[in-house]
RNA sequence: CUCCUCGUAGCUCAGUUGGAUAGAGCAACUCCCUUCUAAGGAGUAGGUCGUAGGUUCAAUUCCUACCGAGGAGGCCA
C-alpha cells in the first residue's frame, strides 16, 4: 500500500491517505480532490474522476477506487492483499512492526532522574515508564540507545537526608532508614531554626569534602538509595548505560559557565553579583545560572551533565531528556544555553520530553494505608498482592512471577494509555481491576492466542499456504487492524507517543477477542480453520511485540 | 502582569495532524460459559466537543477574545 501514499505525497498537496472510520468507503481514501479542486477552482467530483480514471488498474493491490460524497476517492483492496500482510507478519516475526527511519542515530536518553536519599514517589516512576517506552520505539526504528540516569545526589534535600541520619543514628545501609531520616530531616528544616542551620552546613560540607564523618555516611548512603533504585528499574524493565551524578556535573558546568562569562562573545553575563543567561533575547526566560554565594544552580549542572555525556558517546546524533512538565520553559532555555556553550550544529539535535504529573482519582489521598507517601514501590507491591489472588487461578507455572508480570503491566498501562505530558489521575481502583482496558487485558488477549494456536497444532489444523489454503472472501476486521500495526509504531516514534501504540493495541485486542468469540478458529472441520489460525498468529505477534515497546511482559499462560 | 499546557459521555481517556454518522473502558441496566481461556463477548442508555465569533466546500482539530484548571517566570530543583 506504500505504493499508494508515495503517489500521493506530491508537492501539490500534502493530503495523505488515510482510513475511513467505515469499511463501506474502502480500505484508504484520500480527500485529494477536494484540496485540489479547491486550488484550481474546479468542481471536486470532476477532479476525483480524472484521479479515478488515471489511477485505476495502477496498483497491483488495489480492486477498485470508488468516488464518494463531496469527492472522497475510496480505495478497495483486493482480499489477496490482506492475507499477503498475515503472511508476512509470520515472515518477519520479531521484527514485525520494525523500520529505518532511525537508522544510524545515537541518542542519549536521560529519564528517571530521581533524587536519591528519598523514597520513589509513584510520580518518579511515570518518567521511568515513558522514557523506556520511548527508548524501545526508537531502537525498533534502528537507532543505538544510550541509556542515562542522572540521579541527583547532592543539594540540600539530600543534605537533609544526611543530616537525619546523623541525628538518628540511623544506618545508611537501610532503604528503610534513609527515607524516615529524610522526613525527619525536611520536618527539623522547617521548625527549627538551629537544625536549620545545621542542616546547612551539613549541605556545605558536602560540596567541599570537608568532613569525613559526613562523606562517609553521604556515600554509603548513595550507594543503598542506588542499588535499591537498580531493583526497582530492573522491575520495571529498565537497564541503565550509564550514570551521571550531580555532584559530578556541578564542578564542570561550574567551570564551563565562568569560561563562557562576559567579554564579546560571552554566552553568560553578571548581573547583580550573579551570572546569567538572557533568554529573554530569545523568548525565553533569562535564568541564573551561578547565585551571587557563587554556587552553581540546577541550570548549571545540567551543563555539566551535558558535557559529561559529550564526552561519554561522543558520536551522538540527538539528545533527549525527559522530565515532568513542570520543567517545559526551564529545558527550552537550558537546550539554548546548551547549543549556544557546545557550538551544536543542525546534525545533532537537542529534544526535552514533559511527562504529567500523577495524581490519584476522585478523593484518594496520595498515602498508603501507613500514612506514608504513596511510593512506586508500595503501589507495585500492593497491585502484586492482588495479583497474586487471580494467578493462583490460573494455568501459570509460577504464581509469584506472573503476578508480578501483571502488577507492572497495570501499573505501565494507566501511565503509557494518554499522551505524553497531560497530567495523570491514577485510578487505583481501574488499575487493581485488571479488566477492560488495562495492561492485563492485552496480556490475557495473547495468552488467549496461544492456547487456540496450540490447540490448532494438537488436533493437527494445517500450515496456511498461500497457494493452497481456503480463505474467505470477506475480510475480517482484525486483519485490517494488525497490518496498521507498522504504522502505528511509525507514529508513535515521531511523535514520541507510546499512547498511540497503546490505543491500537488494545483496539486489536478488542476486535480480536470479538472475532473468538463469534468464530471457532480451531476447528478441524472448517476449510478456514488454517487462514485463521494464521491471523490468530498475526495478532499474537502483534501484540507480543508492541507489549515489548511498552516494556511490557507477555506472559504465555494466564 | 507575561508566557506555556490543557478543557470531549457521570468518571478516566482516545480521536488517524482539516474530512464522511465524535469513539473506548469504568460505573448503570439486559443478555451469553455441555463449544479453542468469562481477566472475555453481544446489546441498551449516556454528547450544544468550555463559551462566543472567524477562516474553509468541510472545524473536536486552525485563528481571535472570554471563562475555567494546572504549570513556568534572575539567585530552589
Amino acid at each position: 500500500m506504500s505504493v499508494v501514499r508515495s503517489n500521493f505525497d506530491t508537492d501539490i498537496t500534502n493530503t495523505k491517505l488515510n482510513y475511513p472510520k467505515n469499511n463501506e468507503h474502502g480500505d484508504y481514501a484520500s480527500a485529494i480532490a477536494m484540496e485540489v479542486g479547491k486550488k484550481i477552482r474546479k468542481n471536486p467530483l470532476e477532479i476525483a474522476k480524472e484521479f479515478q480514471e488515471q489511477l485505476e488498474g495502477k496498483f497491483s493491490e488495489i480492486d477498485r477506487i470508488e468516488i464518494a460524497g463531496p469527492g472522497f476517492l475510496n480505495f478497495y483492496a483486493k482480499r489477496k492483499f490482506f492475507s499477503r500482510q498475515i503472511m508476512r507478519v509470520h515472515a518477519l516475526s520479531e521484527r514485525w512492526g520494525w523500520g529505518d527511519s532511525f537508522a544510524g542515530e545515537e541518542i542519549l536518553l536521560e529519564y528517571t532522574s530521581p533524587n536519591l536519599f528519598k523514597p520513589l514517589h509513584v510520580g518518579n516512576l511515570v518518567g521511568n515508564i515513558i522514557g523506556e517506552s520511548i527508548a524501545r520505539l526508537f531502537e525498533t526504528q534502528g537507532a543505538t540507545l544510550r541509556r542515562i540516569n542522572y540521579p541527583s545526589d547532592i543539594g540540600l534535600t539530600v543534605a537533609k537526608s544526611v543530616w537525619g541520619l546523623q541525628e538518628s543514628d540511623g544506618d545508611p545501609k537501610s532503604i528503610n532508614d534513609l527515607g524516615s531520616a529524610y522526613r525527619f530531616g525536611n520536618e527539623t528544616y522547617e521548625l527549627d531554626e538551629e537544625a536549620k542551620g545545621g542542616i546547612e552546613a551539613v549541605n556545605q560540607s558536602l560540596y567541599t569534602n570537608d568532613n569525613t564523618k559526613i562523606t562517609a555516611l553521604w556515600q554509603q548512603g548513595k550507594e543503598t538509595s542506588l542499588a535499591h533504585l537498580d531493583k526497582l528499574c530492573r522491575q520495571l524493565g529498565t537497564r541503565f548505560d550509564a550514570v551521571i551524578f550531580e555532584s559530578e556535573a556541578s564542578p564542570i558546568g561550574y567551570a564551563l559557565v565562568h569560561k563562557h562569562t562576559g567579554g564579546k562573545y560571552g554566552i553568560f553575563e553578571k548581573d547583580d553579583g550573579a551570572i546569567i543567561f538572557q533568554g529573554e533575547k530569545n523568548g525565553l526566560h533569562t535564568r541564573v545560572f551561578i547565585n551571587s554565594q557563587d554556587l552553581p544552580t540546577y541550570e548549571t549542572k545540567d551543563l555539566g551533565n551535558f558535557l559529561l555525556k559529550q564526552k561519554k558517546y561522543p558520536n551522538w546524533t540527538r539528545s533527549i531528556t525527559v522530565t515532568g512538565n513542570e520543567q517545559r520553559e526551564y529545558f527550552q532555555v537550558i537546550i539554548a544555553a546548551i547549543r549556544a556553550v557546545f557550538e551544536i550544529d543542525n546534525n545533532h539535535s537537542l529534544e526535552h520530553i514533559a511527562t504529567g504529573f500523577l495524581t490519584l482519582a476522585g478523593g484518594e489521598k496520595m498515602s498508603s494505608r501507613k500514612g506514608h507517601v504513596l511510593t512506586g514501590e508500595s503501589l507495585l507491591i500492593d497491585l502484586q498482592e492482588e495479583a497474586v489472588i487471580r494467578a493462583k487461578e490460573t494455568r501459570a507455572d509460577d504464581v509469584q512471577s506472573l503476578a508480578q508480570q501483571i502488577a507492572t503491566a497495570a501499573l505501565k498501562y494507566q501511565i503509557l494509555r494518554q499522551t505524553v505530558g497531560s497530567n495523570i489521575v491514577f485510578n487505583k481502583k481501574q488499575a487493581f481491576s485488571f479488566e477492560g482496558d488495562s495492561g492485563p487485558y492485552l496480556q490475557y488477549s495473547y495468552a488467549r492466542c496461544l492456547s487456540v494456536i496450540t490447540k490448532a497444532k494438537e488436533i493437527g489444523i494445517a500450515h496456511f499456504e498461500e497457494d493452497n489454503s481456503a480463505v474467505p472472501n470477506t475480510v475480517y476486521p482484525i486483519e485490517r487492524l494488525v497490518c496498521r500495526f507498522e504504522e502505528t509504531v511509525g507514529t508513535a516514534v515521531q511523535t514520541r507517543s507510546p499512547h498511540h501504540l497503546v490505543t491500537h493495541l488494545t483496539e486489536i485486542a478488542s476486535v480480536f477477542n470479538s472475532f473468538y468469540a463469534v468464530e471457532r478458529i480451531a476447528d478441524a472441520s472448517d476449510p478456514y480453520a488454517p487462514y485463521k489460525v494464521a491471523i490468530t498468529q498475526s495478532v499474537a505477534q502483534t501484540l507480543k511485540n508492541g507489549l515489548w515497546i511498552l516494556g511490557v511482559a507477555a506472559p504465555e499462560r494466564m
